[in-house]
DNA sequence: GGCGCTCGTGTGTTGAACGC
DNA sequence: GCGTTCAACACACGAGCGCC
């Protein structure tokens, strides 16, 4: 068989799936399951700007751990009500922005510019002129906008009190402007709120909807409905369904992560079809289960907002404790592993600064534990570790990098 | 074209902690 | 006590971009 005939076979092979992308974490479905209650209190939040646009400032925080649905749940609801203001005859837009990604004031006040597409330059004026233009534009064309900023813990740890308490209190110097900016802030905890002062987090707190870990009642429901969406019919039974919500489900000693559930699905659908069988059976979410590690979820989910070199220094991490064998490396080591991977690649390695920078990040985003040195040790050195397991957790880094690589050669 | 702004990055210095 | 190693910090520089 040549390698047209390989391709082409993999191709024209029967699948259990019909759409397998609302599988994919990025996929926002039409319907959230048992997400109403919650999508209900942000519609009470938000009632007042509904029906007096620009009379309020409204401020709401989203609040819960991984894969309880706080991204969709935001999404969703930005969809409708935009859908909602449209019937009334008012443009709401809605700018979602992750602060993995665009973590200082400047980049958030770009994204939301380039997100609207207004005609604002973001080179040559500062934040706080950039968000004046802003406020400009919007009231000259009569557009009403409802921020998003997911994964906030980053901007308040990145750019502190100051610059939240300048988004927050944007209106308090024009008391006599429309309010035509509103915000949805997302958080994992709201432990990170207590860098602020008192004054700016009872500002954030006064609007909060909690999304807690689902139960295995509610992941069957998601399941289900995901199940009717991406799988032809008769290819997955309810009982295959419940396993997965059993393990899964907060009540059964499970994390209640969906998306952790959500990719068990996926993966136990994707063996079935590299068997070439139409039904998914037990055995293949048994298999899958054994390979879906919960943090690692998490962390892949992270690592897609990593620049190219702090994925290569990941990757040198991993190598140093896989090499090493033991449970912390030396930074020092970490960072000669890191030149050669970067001489592998035909990548000029950053230098120490900037790796000591990077290890920072990645022990802030909670990638790695890093600590330093105490007595037993020449010098003054961090001790890195990786809790989850490596070769997953490698799979998956060099998964992004070799995307990330292939744009940068594009480019 | 000069200027101003932000951001990313590199260099140099200082000091802490330890080994010899 | 000196040398080594490395964190932490300050500062400088250049790229990219828009404004005047």
């Amino acid at each position: 068989m040549n390698s047209n005939d390989v391709i082409a076979s993999v191709f024209k092979k029967i699948s259990v799936f019909k759409n397998i992308e609302t599988l994919y974490p990025e996929y926002i479905p039409e319907n959230l399951p048992r997400r109403e209650i919650q999508l209900r209190q942000l519609a009470e939040i938000f009632k007042p700007m509904m029906l007096s646009p620009g009379s309020v400032f409204i401020r709401a925080m989203i609040v819960g751990g991984v894969g309880v649905g706080k991204t969709a749940t935001a999404k969703v609801f930005g969809r409708e009500i935009r859908k909602f203001a449209s019937e009334k005859g008012f443009d709401l837009r809605y700018v979602h922005i992750n602060c993995h990604r665009d973590r200082t004031l400047y980049e958030v006040v770009s994204e939301i510019i380039r997100q609207i597409g207004a005609p604002i330059p973001i080179r040559g004026l500062s934040p706080r002129e950039m968000m004046l233009a802003l406020l400009n534009y919007v009231e000259k064309h009569d557009i009403y906008l409802l921020v998003a900023l997911d994964e906030f813990d980053y901007f308040i740890s990145t750019e502190g009190n100051d610059a939240v308490y300048f988004l927050i209190r944007v209106y308090d110097e024009y008391s006599d402007t429309k309010k035509r900016i509103n915000y949805i802030f997302i958080s994992r905890n709201i432990s990170s709120l207590s860098m602020l002062d008192p004054t700016t987090e009872s500002y954030i707190l006064r609007h909060m909807v909690k999304l807690d870990p689902y139960t295995s009642d509610e992941l069957f429901d998601i399941l289900s409905y995901r199940r009717d969406l991406a799988f032809y019919e008769g290819t997955v039974d309810d009982e295959l369904l419940k396993f997965i919500a059993d393990s899964k489900g907060v009540d059964k000693g499970g994390e209640g992560n969906a998306r952790s559930a959500l990719e068990t699905l996926l993966l136990a659908g994707q063996a079935a079809d590299h068997e070439g069988v139409q039904k998914v059976t037990i055995e293949h979410v048994r298999k899958a289960l054994g390979v879906v590690h919960s943090e690692v979820i998490r962390i892949s989910d992270d690592i897609n907002f990593l620049q190219l070199h702090e994925l290569l220094l990941l990757k040198a991490i991993i190598r140093s404790l896989k090499k090493k064998k033991t449970v912390f490396v030396k930074i020092g080591e970490v960072e000669d592993e890191y030149n050669y991977i970067c001489q592998l690649f035909g990548i000029k390695p950053r230098r120490h600064t900037q790796v000591y920078e990077y290890v920072n990040t990645l022990k802030h985003m909670g990638i790695i534990e890093a600590k330093v040195s105490g007595k037993g040790f020449r010098g003054r050195t961090t001790l890195i570790s990786i809790t989850v397991p490596l070769n997953e957790l490698e799979m998956k880094v060099d998964e992004v990098i070799n995307a990330k690589k292939e744009l940068v050669d594009a480019s």
